[in-house]
DNA sequence: GCTCATACCTAGGAAGCCTAGGCTTAGAAC
DNA sequence: GTTCTAAGCCTAGGCTTCCTAGGTATGAGC
């Protein structure tokens, strides 16, 4: 994978791993490696300011819990967070369909993309190459 | 749509477009409205930073033509931005399956999200709720 | 002459993610 | 008993990227 191009889909991903069932951080961050096989290995310093974002906004909500001696502090869907959840994935849909299409569309080798109606021009390009 | 889920992406997407032919700002504002079906329109304030970002980096070159009077910039795809398109596209197909593999785990209702190894703990949840 | 569409450009701001640190507790190692 | 590792949490600061909002110039239509 490479550098940032989950921004502003980690929200949504987030939200998306929380519709399962109520995760705290670090048990997020394991959830998204896995189930992304391994494509998702979030640091921290993405994970938790993301949970106070989404928190802040109202879609998810946090309470504290002990187990075996340690505070954790576990996150789960609020009403808001869950209509949230499915818009979202309803917009990566469309998104990934856009981006879909404009990858795809490259494949035939020699179409001309059109250059605004002003056609027949784009092959008369001066010091332009490879 | 909505505000900056393609950050991290556009680059990839001009790459994507300069594949069928040079093209110039304008030219690959309206392409990549046309080949999205409309979800991408974008204001060149995004995209000829973008195509100067990628001129900069060597994946495209530019080179000026008159077009009924007016100048316009064509660029065109360097060797270099011929492989990085193949790159890019490659790393969205396996970037589009690792957000829908956790999109879609989601599905099946009340599975448990596994909060790492110490399980069975995750149920005992404090003031958490919707 | 005015407006509109084409066509280019840039400065500045906002947002998001990551790097790099710091904190605590439990359990294992020695 | 001290030290180390892993589980957990957190934040400040920086970098990149995109958008907003402005600017310029030409040709066509009225």
């Amino acid at each position: 994978m490479s550098q940032d191009m989950m921004r502003g889909h980690l929200d949504g991903l987030v939200l998306a791993v929380l519709t399962t069932g109520p995760s705290h951080g670090y048990g997020l961050i394991d959830a998204l490696r896995d189930r992304s096989g391994g494509a998702f290995d979030l640091p921290e310093g993405s994970v938790y300011p993301a949970l106070h974002r989404l928190e802040r906004a109202g879609l998810v909500a946090s309470g504290w819990s002990e187990v075996a001696g340690r505070r954790r502090r576990v996150y789960s869907l609020t009403a808001a967070g869950r209509r949230s959840a499915e818009e979202r994935r309803s917009e990566w849909r469309s998104f990934s369909a856009a981006v879909e299409r404009v990858f795809g569309g490259g494949e035939a080798g020699g179409a001309a993309v059109g250059t605004t109606g002003t056609t027949g021009t784009t092959g008369a390009v001066g010091a332009v190459g490879a």
